[in-house]
DNA sequence: CCAGGTTTCTTACTGCTGGTAACTTTCACC
DNA sequence: GGTGAAAGTTACCAGCAGTAAGAAACCTGG
């Protein structure tokens, strides 16, 4: 859609905007996808089929780009876990499956999901945080709850919340790494790892 | 010290090598400690007092240098937890320690840490997973002894190791853009989470 | 003692990328 | 119709990773 033919410079001649964000943001997906997470931002102008400041106009920088993506993976992740458990209560086995799915979601955009956690160059931090804050809140909002329902300080949830987020960030950089290890393994023994956890203290 | 002054081209007048891999990787972290994980391998040259070849030679390119610099750094990170549980063996006091000394060393060479988790462009996950292989492998030995010794199955020790490993940077990377939290607190809950998933299920 | 090869380093370059300034064409309004 | 705003493109700059080629000193065989 917008097929933008004009290799004229100047005002294209239908009048008003063409390219709006959405397209930039799909091309850069495609580019990432098929080059890998080095894609320079003029392969997405290209791929967009436009030329690089349209790219700066609409979506900014190299950073902004990598926000912009990590916002759109965060949301399909959190789609896909959330369709694991269905509405069900947390338990051992919908945890399981929920850690299974977050696998799966990366491997099936494991491309996007080295570009958004890669480095930044500049700040590198922020890159990772904006994938994973967008994460974090939700779940500290839910693991609050849990706890204050158990009748446990609640005040741990951000905390750990970003320790989970981690965990399954580098759990899923590792395993797409090693395509021979069965997912259904991995997730249960992290699932494990987390259900004790999350449970408190023993008595 | 080797303060290469000669400015002509050509070999240097008293014979022999005069600068060294650890001169130029010390001058790295100096660069990198000074101008944040940005800093190019031209900056590093300057600060060693040689030229970019040099550079090439001694430690090779963008990625060799922060694989080397990774090594340094697990070096100095596995000797600070080490120090925190001091043979002691692991219990929940311990290891609260041993995550606070954690996170204050990833404060001490925060620079160096971004730099070195952070993107290597290219292959992102290798940057990262380089830096957590080498603590994840000590560690799963530890884990796999562990559980076998609870009548476990030590065969989650590597997964394990992974998930905790990442669960440790990705607290490290929010807590250090968190400068009012209290590392304490923050050691001790994270620890508990911790703690408690180790423990295997309940019966 | 000196010619040629080796070591060690520098100069100078290529190619690419992120980012921007300046120009060009069309539209919309009065 | 003329004028300014809108929407693009061309053409550029600066900086960086990485490399090829050359220059000075040292070393070795005759």
């Amino acid at each position: 859609m917008s097929f933008a033919s004009p290799r004229r410079p100047g005002r294209p001649i239908g009048g008003q905007l063409v390219i709006d964000r959405d397209h930039v943001l799909d091309a850069a997906e495609r580019v990432i996808k098929r080059e890998g997470p080095g894609a320079s931002l003029e392969a997405v102008a290209v791929e967009a089929g436009v030329t690089k400041p349209i790219v700066y106009d609409r979506v900014g920088g190299r950073a902004e780009l990598a926000d912009a993506l990590a916002e759109r993976l965060s949301d399909r992740m959190l789609e896909a876990t959330e369709d694991a458990i269905a509405g069900e209560t947390l338990n051992q086995a919908s945890l399981s499956r929920l850690v299974r799915a977050n696998l799966l979601a990366v491997a099936e955009h494991r491309e996007l999901f080295l570009y958004v956690t890669g480095g930044n160059t500049e700040q590198t931090a922020i890159g990772r945080l904006s994938l994973a804050e967008r994460s974090t809140t939700p779940l500290a909002k839910t693991l609050a709850f849990w706890r204050k329902s158990q009748g446990h300080d609640p005040k741990v949830a951000e905390a750990w919340s970003f320790g989970i987020v981690g965990m399954l960030q580098m759990i899923s950089v590792w395993w797409i790494t090693q395509p021979e290890r069965a997912v259904d393994e991995v997730a249960s023994q992290i699932s494990d790892l987390m259900w004790n956890g999350l449970q408190g203290p023993r008595k």
